[in-house]
RNA sequence: GGGCGCGUAGCUCAAUGGCAGAGCAGUAGCCUUUUAAGCUAUUGGUUACAGGUUCGAGUCCUGUCGCGCUCACCA
């Protein structure tokens, strides 16, 4: 046996074994190529083509895959491979590949290795598809056992039996999940289109999609601690960005009219169902357009997706019928907070009352909480939880919104909102502020909470991106967008590292 | 970070404080149309880790690690 580090289980030793003696039989287990001519579905729908016709040649094949069954009866053997497409069943006999193959087969070829075999598709007498060995091989011997998992198929209905389900086990072994759990394959197919569908609505509309630095100088553009690195040879601390905002509008400053980023950002904060350190988010900017029209995309891009991936607007989030199809609900936050809490905000100016309100309301308050946070909290209690349908919530308070633009005549409201659909927060989006001098107050505003309450995250204040607003900045209206949390929504998963394929999880010493 | 729950064979799971078990997988066989194939025999355990209580601990207690749910946090 090889020279290794690794403990093997007794389990890989007898695979090792196997491995020995047929390198010791002359059999490369890891031949550099495959030579396969039909993928399962391919070789199955070839067959089924020319056995419509008659006189037709026989349909050879040679098909790859991963060994995921086998029934071993003397001088015969069946066994399901699986590939990327499919299952199919390979015969062999004796009288096809010899006793010395067949016994080959059976004695070194184990559940998880992937092989290659060669013959003529035929129909069993049970009525399946098959392949009938005429030479097979070794692509890869697999040296650990999949966790082990059974297929039985009951009036067509395919029951597992021993999945692996361990959540722990799944997500840090993402790779075995993934080749015992096809479902779990599906929900990236599903990722893959819902970020397909989003990047062709924002690309058939113009927009440019571009990058923007991860490692940044300075971090903002939303109000959550950032991760911290170093770079050595320039003695420079940076940040992971926390949002894509202040370097998309630079390009609004430098003529770019449409912009939009899809990638990962990084927030140093609480881990839970909604919430990984890195996720995936969607923001663009439009130059001459304001948070009307962005409601308005936000309704058909989102509709838009799922057309795309599922192919309706009606779809069912986790037993709850969701209408995606425009028009959305869209409610005033101050009405709502009205009609669902009982609240009138314009009697509580300050966070004194607001917190006074709440409390003979029987909501929690948080005795530091400045008012914008003492409103949020409301949203997250109260009305959240009823956005089962999608809703847009619009008009902000102005102190917990520094890069949104007043409602003309409002100055403590901006025009803002955020989306609701299935009770989760999914977006964000407002009339972006583009008035240099206020936004300098605005960050000025924003230092002086921080001084007063350490709790609050810090957020720098950004010489250049003001610098970048006063060569001027077209109005325009800006978008985020939680990637994962639409996933969720359309792979109809309840919890966001199951739309993840590596979720963050603590390490452990024996990684 | 707080609360609650969980951690037993490769996987899925049992085990009143009293001999650590089952199914599947594995191993050795029988078996030429099976599909959770079947039949016979059989291997496999630091019960997450470290302590404690007890004649005796998978089980009770304390701590640690990890996971789940939940609360807090999260514009």
């Amino acid at each position: 046996m090889a020279d290794t580090e690794h403990n093997y289980s007794p389990l890989e030793q007898t695979r090792l074994e196997k491995l020995e003696r047929l390198r010791a039989a002359g059999h490369e287990p890891y031949p550099p190529r495959a030579t396969r001519t039909h993928t399962s579905r391919a070789a199955i729908a070839a067959f089924e083509t020319a056995e419509g016709k008659q006189g037709s040649d026989p349909v050879r094949a040679t098909l790859a895959g991963r060994i995921r069954s086998t029934r071993l009866m003397g001088k015969l053997v069946f066994a399901h491979i699986e590939d990327g497409e499919g299952r199919v069943q390979l015969f062999l006999r004796s009288n096809d590949v010899g006793d010395d193959a067949l016994d080959l087969f059976k004695k070194e070829f184990d559940l998880g290795d992937f092989v290659e075999a060669s013959g003529e598709m035929f129909r069993t007498k049970t009525g399946e598809a098959s392949l009938k060995v005429e030479s097979f091989r070794m692509l890869a011997k697999a040296i650990t056992p999949l966790p082990a998992a059974k297929d039985e198929e009951i009036d067509g209905e395919i029951v597992r039996h021993a999945a692996l389900t361990d959540p722990e086990t799944r997500y840090r072994q993402r790779y075995a999940d993934l080749a015992v759990n096809p479902q779990v394959r599906e929900v990236f197919k599903t990722r893959a289109a819902v970020v397909r569908a989003l990047r062709q609505f924002l690309d058939d509309r113009d927009f440019l999609e571009v990058e923007t630095p991860i490692l940044q100088p300075l971090y903002g553009g939303a109000a959550a601690r950032p991760f911290v690195t170093h770079h050595n040879q320039l003695h420079q601390d940076l940040y992971l960005r926390i949002s894509f905002e202040l370097y998309l509008k630079r390009l609004l400053v430098g003529g770019l009219e449409r912009v939009y980023e899809i990638g990962r950002d990084f927030r140093n904060e609480g881990v839970d169902r909604t919430h990984n350190p890195e996720f995936t988010q969607l923001e663009f900017y439009m130059a001459y357009a304001d948070y009307h029209d962005v409601m308005a995309m936000t309704e058909q891009m989102v509709a838009h997706a799922a057309q795309q991936v599922l192919g309706t607007t009606s779809i069912a989030f986790q037993g709850q019928a969701v209408e995606l199809a425009p028009p959305w609900r869209r409610m005033d936050l101050k009405e709502g907070i009205q009609e669902l809490a009982g609240i009138d905000l314009d009697a509580c100016q300050d966070a004194a009352s607001l917190a006074a309100a709440m409390k003979a309301k029987g909501l929690a308050v948080d005795p530091k909480a400045p008012r914008g946070k003492l409103i949020d909290a409301i949203i997250g209690d109260v009305l959240q939880p009823t956005f089962q349908q999608p809703t847009i919530l619009f008009n902000y308070p102005r102190d917990i919104s520094p890069l949104a633009k007043n409602v003309p005549g409002d100055p403590a409201t901006v025009e803002r909102f955020e989306f609701f659909i299935a009770t989760m927060e999914m977006g964000n989006a407002f009339t972006e502020l583009n008035d240099p001098l206020e936004q300098e107050q605005r960050f000025l505003e924003m230092g002086r909470a921080y001084d007063a309450d350490k709790d609050e995250d810090f957020q720098p204040l950004d010489e250049d991106y003001l610098r970048a607003m006063r060569y001027g900045m077209p109005p325009n209206g800006g978008f985020g967008l939680g990637v994962d949390r639409l996933t969720m929504l359309l792979a109809d998963q309840p919890n966001i590292r199951e739309v993840m394929l590596f979720p963050h999880l603590r390490s452990r010493e024996d990684e």
